[in-house]
DNA sequence: GCAAAAGTGTTGCTGTTACACCCATGG
DNA sequence: CCATGGGTGTAACAGCAACACTTTTGC
């Protein structure tokens, strides 16, 4: 088949998923919308919606993230402020059959986002939800038969990306407010590896990263105990050494 | 709008491109195909096609570069074997602009595969070449107006991907034909990162990174100098501590 | 005072760098 | 014999794990 002859090609409907994460509680945590329509009526499923004709992808998936949750996702060349959630493509799925009603091929995203409000989902408050993933992904869990479609695999294709990519990049901070301590940090880290940490290495770490971490001027004793420093999300975004994840 | 309305859909064409690379003669070298049609008529593309509309993704790209090279992809969990290539996906292009004609989102690909014979494309020899990937990137190149679409983007973000992933993997093997030695396998590195590394510390490095290879019994000379001992790729797929990359 | 969380100091270990040195072959 | 690339030994150094210890708050 000659590449690009532009009259004869399948037709396709292209949508965006989107794997939103936070850390509540402990404990890493996904956004999931309950489904109104068939097929899968009544699972839980990932956010997401077709790509308009005139719209990039990532304009796409922004559109749905502030639909669904009013984050407003910032583009990673700009710096983290206030609302702003971080975005990044993630993977495409494809598989002829991942829909039963005709050929879609769905790019996902990833959304990485502080601890919010509970979510909305057009109106319909008890429609959405944020679940810890271990239970989103967990094929015997309280969900009862697991997430739509493959949203299963795409969310944990999702969380392997975030488990990794805070390791040798400054990312975990967006899964916190402006203003942070490095306790607050530490257990970001704790959650997203279901590890336990030494917070007195940790501390040496990232306070000894140039760039990591900046100053934010003011103290805090929101977690108990001696006050802690605030800080904010310095200008690196790639960390070296690497924080490392300890062995299983 | 309402999330998998299947009456109401925008629609797309998918294609994959493909981001085949190679080491040739010290030297990282993509596949480029000159295009035979408009747009960009004349100038050089990445190899690609349409998706066809039972097909998976990864069988889409797989077809297209056995149709352009020759080259069989092998699955990513099957061991590396005769002139199986490292295939992958990289990512997804849909600016509604980067196609004059129509609205096309691409999947890209990437491929590794070793040094091979001139390629063909569609029996027409000299349409197809393995170019430097220096050259091809180089806005100011002897390509004369770089390479068509958004091409010149996805070949960038894939050579990027190739430099990252040796770090940590042990996908620099994909560059070497089956048996290869110590030394071979250190000019791949030196090729892709275009820095010069210490024989010596690389060897201890290689050889002590217990799973990355496995002696296949035999010596060669075919460097010159003392006989080297032949590998193997052996079962590891992921490598820690990593690789480093000299700083720049 | 006591619990809890924030921070600092120190020691031993792992892994890297840089380089001296020896080995085996072809010409 | 000498150039070329293959391979080993070793000392200095960086970064991390483990853990003792001090600081500053709330109750």
């Amino acid at each position: 088949m000659s590449p690009y002859d532009p009259s004869a090609f399948p037709p396709f409907a292209v949508t965006v998923d989107l794997v939103v994460l936070t850390v509540r509680r402990h404990a890493l945590c996904a956004l999931a919308i309950r489904r109104g329509e068939q097929p899968f009526q009544g699972r839980w499923a990932l956010p997401g919606g077709f790509v308009r004709g005139d719209e990039d992808l990532s304009a796409a998936a922004a559109r749905e993230l502030s639909e669904e949750t009013g984050l407003c996702a910032h583009d990673p060349a700009a710096p983290d402020v206030g609302n702003g959630a971080h975005l990044e493509q993630l993977a495409t799925y494809g598989d002829p059959k991942r829909d039963p009603r005709m050929r879609v091929v769905s790019v996902a995203h990833l959304v990485l986002a502080p601890d919010l409000p509970a979510p909305r989902a057009g109106g319909d408050a008890n429609s959405a939800r944020w679940a810890p993933v271990d239970e989103l992904l967990s094929t015997d869990g309280q969900t009862g038969a697991g997430l739509a479609f493959d949203h299963e695999q795409i969310l944990a294709d999702g969380v392997e990306r975030a488990r990794s990519k805070i390791e040798y990049s400054s990312l975990a901070t967006a899964f916190c407010p402006p203003e942070f301590t490095v306790g607050e940090l530490r257990r970001v880290y704790e959650a997203v590896w279901g590890v336990a940490l030494d917070p007195r290495n940790f501390h040496r770490k990232v306070t000894g990263t140039p760039g990591f971490l900046v100053p934010a001027g003011g103290t805090t004793t929101r977690q108990g105990g001696r006050p802690a420093q605030l800080f904010r999300a310095g200008g690196a975004t790639l960390l070296n050494p690497p924080m490392l994840r300890p062995e299983v």
